[in-house]
DNA sequence: CGCATACGCGCC
DNA sequence: AAACGGCGCGTTTGCG
């Protein structure tokens, strides 16, 4: 089921997820080690549970539909081979749109689209990124087919060819989920990787369209709603947030509504937007400059809204503090569980190398908890579903997607099944505020 | 020719 | 110059 190999490598990873250390090669002395650094636990009740789970859901697989994926394909062709002779025809010759130094060159020397203000990459070519590019979208009509092409040349090669390729000859594709992959306890997918799948826009339910039940089947998503966020909560104490969990609130919303000082039948569509990207960047230690950035704040009011966030959570501050101060004296930081994750970093004399260690610090026992969270949720599914003898045939667990798990399940057993996943989800992990679950069930990928 | 790097970009 | 944590991967380019 497990062999020992795997168990070595469950067992040097979690004692070294960053691969930074020599580490003994003998099993029992490694499970020696794991006792002594307090990780045993996780070995035992967790990683050793979940590897032959994963290694089911790669031989399960997930169904594409290929004939849709080929249709698709050949209509991406089409349309990538008319913008290329737009752009080929607007620039007065060919070149490798694929080559960001040919791009830079045909835009900024060939060309002469203005170029001040515009980023410099490390090879000396001016940035072509779609940010760059946007800024540029109205001074060469040459931008919006270059923006157009990028956009669907990246779906094509990088999702609708591989999955073709990679499909067996049932239309099934088996990614392999990577257990020892990642410095916070996540779980990483390759070959392909379908932990990165579009979503966003028309293209996103394209590709997602692909992604399909077989005949009797439906797909059934099931979400943790906000887990970051609740963990936050949690393992900062802070009671504002808490309260927000408990009381089930729009926890956006009354971050708006606390930010902007303004009661929350005041907080407008705008402000719950920026309300939400400093929620989201707070676990990620972003500041000013960063926020300003993706919120079109100007740096100044930015730094005050993520004061006036921090002084409304303070508790938040607090515990980014503290965990920022325990990883300096310890060299490491650790989630609930036990989980660690060394830093030899932070305590780097500049603030270049002392920054970047500061931000992971206080993220990965956020990122590390979620992690550890689903993880045993999975455990748990998979034990209900072997219970009921749905394992492999009525019901099958096909992806984790780091806050998420998707089924396939069997038409006549959907009503019974979803309101007991759902609820292994939810309580697969004791925090101080409820976990919740979201679910939706369809043929598609794109529908749930 | 294979391999590493730079760049860019998809997701949570 | 970058300035936000964690991933995998396609293409280009330069190097051995």
């Amino acid at each position: 089921m497990i062999n020992e190999n795997k168990k070595i490598e469950l067992a040097q990873w979690l004692l070294d997820p960053d691969g930074q250390k020599a580490l003994p090669k003998n099993l029992s002395l490694l499970e020696h080690r794991l006792k002594e650094e307090g990780l045993f636990e996780i070995y035992q009740d967790i990683e050793l549970p979940l590897a032959p789970i994963l290694d089911e859901m790669r031989e399960i697989g997930v169904k594409v539909d290929l004939g849709y994926l080929e249709k698709l394909g050949k209509e991406l062709g089409k349309e990538l081979d008319g913008l290329v002779k737009e752009i080929y025809k607007l620039a007065g010759g060919e070149f490798n749109i694929n080559s960001p130094k040919q791009l830079s060159g045909v835009l900024f020397a060939k060309l002469e689209i203005g170029s001040e203000g515009i980023l410099k990459r490390k090879t000396g070519a001016f940035a072509t990124d779609v940010e760059t590019l946007t800024v540029l979208k109205d001074r060469h009509p040459i931008i919006k087919p270059i923006l157009s092409y990028r956009e669907i040349f990246k779906v094509k090669s990088t999702y609708v060819d591989p999955l073709r390729e990679l499909a067996d000859k049932n239309g099934r594709v088996h990614t392999t989920y990577v257990q020892t992959g990642t410095a916070t306890g996540r779980l990483s997918s390759r070959d392909p990787n379908l932990q990165n799948i579009p979503i966003v826009g028309e293209l996103g339910k394209k590709i997602r369209r692909a992604f399909a039940a077989g005949k009797g089947y439906s797909l059934a998503a099931f979400d943790y709603s906000q887990i970051e966020l609740r963990v936050l909560a949690t393992v900062s104490n802070d009671p504002t947030m808490i309260q927000a969990f408990k009381d089930d609130l729009d926890i956006h919303k009354l971050t708006a509504s606390k930010v902007y000082n303004a009661p929350l039948e005041k907080v407008t569509s705008e402000m719950r937007s920026a309300a939400k990207t400093l929620n989201f960047g707070v676990s990620y230690g972003m500041g000013p400059q960063a926020f300003a950035k993706t919120s079109g704040l100007n740096v100044a009011d930015a730094k005050k809204f993520i004061d006036e966030y921090y002084s409304d959570f303070a508790a938040v501050k607090k515990w980014q503090q503290d965990t920022i101060a325990a990883a300096r004296k310890n060299g490491h930081v650790a989630n609930l569980n036990g989980r660690k994750r060394w830093l030899p970093n932070i305590n780097w004399p500049g603030r270049r190398y002392a920054a970047e260690a500061e931000r992971a610090a206080i993220n990965m026992p956020i990122q590390g908890l979620a992690a550890d969270i689903i993880k045993i949720a999975m455990i748990r599914v998979a034990a209900t579903l072997k219970k009921k003898k749905w394992s492999g045939e009525e019901a099958r667990m096909l992806l984790t997607i780091h806050d998420e798990l998707i089924f396939e399940i069997k038409d006549d057993i959907l009503k019974e099944a979803t309101p007991l996943i759902r609820s292994e989800m939810e309580n697969a992990y004791k925090l101080a505020v409820p976990l919740r679950v979201d679910s939706a069930v369809g043929d598609n990928w794109a529908v749930i």
